[in-house]
DNA sequence: CCTGTTTATCGTCAAGCAGACGACTATGAT
DNA sequence: ATCATAGTCGTCTGCTTGACGATAAACAGG
């Protein structure tokens, strides 16, 4: 193939986000309302163009920061407290995706800590977190009445959709639910993370034998907590290990 | 953030393939030799612009049949023979990636059973299938003599390794490994597959049991066969089972 | 024909892990 | 004091795996 870089077709090349949080024992996603045409006063993933000197997770990362002030978290950087989860998802090169013009998406897939308040970012539309199912339910006729039942904006449905699917296995085999939790957490609580996004219930006495077994996962504090009720509970911090061998097992029913 | 999609930095698409197969017991990629500059003369992995019109699956589908006469297997379509598994992989966006303009290429993974030949395209430069070891085995000083020690153009070679490492992490939780087969094959022959990819020995009686035992992913065709001498052995088709659970383990050695 | 080699296939056994679930502990609420 | 709640430790049973012995069916060579 004749490999002439200056005969091309012209591309716009944006990021969308996919950005997961627990809230109140429910997977939630960050949702931006649309201010302009098309699908005006939908809601949509928030997102923007990539810069012309820009690389992609960096894109991702500069989008992430002015919905909601979390930094990506670096290796290579130093700790930060608010720091998110942050990876490439896919991309996304439909033709007639954006009825204006070409436009390909790369999608990231960031996961946070719950946040005290869905801050929006300089610019003024409104931001909010919205459980994926309430999202993701559309004319499928079984929605809670009183629900906004408009299907995201472009394909953005597809989009969160194949987000929550990564994370939801991407769990199973990683210590990645941690992204999930604040810096300190029980065992309770990353158990409630794990139900919140399977959407099943767990065995607390078999899942706080396999978080504690596996070494690497959970490295205690030695500080106890009282604040979910009842007794307290050991705090632990994410361990280095970010493979988990053998794997959390998401029950199948 | 103020969406205009008129004012926007301009971009090329490509699409890149990291296509794999298995030949005489080892992981090999496709590659081609460039002819223009930039790296010129290097090799690199297949690929090319993303037309205006069409969808990225569709750009990679028609550049994996324009360099290998191999058809995307696609599920709503007719079975074809030489049908091979195709996802999109990841992509990458360095700004510096390619040194004469700014270049996004949207990473494709295709697998495929051993080809008679690495029959070039319509275009006439030189294709060869190299085993990935090879290719990737740069600047480390303990290459085999003789050995083609240029690195591959672009960052082709960090899309191999990322390609190959999916290949490996995927055919452990899916039947995927049978995609590198023939539309029948033994139980040996998968075997050696997984030996390939993985570079591992394994034991060939608790393969046996393992494949066997999971229902959906081999179905017996009634053949049998002795192509690799010994023992003639049964022959088997792929079945409809895509995931394995529980996954075949990689051992960790 | 007999024997060794190769590959396929079946079986056995012990260790490890997961699911089900009983029991006990430490807090706050009534 | 009693109850409700949540956390933590154990036990038992069944399934899966890894290691490996044994047998089967082909071919090659004497």
């Amino acid at each position: 193939m004749p490999y002439d870089p200056s005969a091309f077709p012209p591309f716009a090349v944006t990021v969308d986000l996919v950005v997961l949080t627990v809230r109140r024992h429910a997977l939630c996603a960050l949702a931006v309302r649309r201010g302009e045409a098309p699908f005006q006063g939908r809601w949509a993933l928030p997102g923007g163009f990539v810069r012309g000197d820009e690389d992609l997770a960096a894109a991702a990362a500069r989008e992430l920061a002015e919905e909601t002030g979390l930094h990506a978290h670096d290796p290579t950087g130093p700790a930060v407290p608010n720091a998110a989860h942050l990876e490439q998802l896919a991309t996304y090169g439909d033709p007639k995706r954006d009825p204006r013009m070409r436009v390909v998406s790369v999608a990231h897939l960031a996961l946070a800590p719950d946040l005290p308040a869905p801050r929006p970012g300089g610019d003024a539309h409104s931001v909010r977190w919205a459980p994926v199912e309430d999202l993701l339910e559309q004319d499928t006729g079984h929605g809670r009445e009183g629900e906004q039942a408009a299907p995201l904006a472009f394909d953005h449905a597809r989009i969160l959709a194949d987000g929550v699917e990564r994370a939801r296995s991407k769990i199973e085999y990683s210590s990645l639910a941690t992204a999930f939790c604040p810096p300190e957490f029980t065992v309770g609580e990353l158990r409630r993370v794990y139900e919140a996004v399977w959407g099943v219930a767990l065995d607390p006495r078999n899942f706080h034998r396999k978080v504690t077994g596996t070494p690497g996962f959970l490295v205690p504090t030695g500080g106890t907590t009282t604040r979910q009720g009842g007794r307290p509970a050991q705090l632990f911090r994410a361990g280095g290990a970010t493979l988990l061998n053998p794997p959390m097992l998401r029950p199948e029913a």
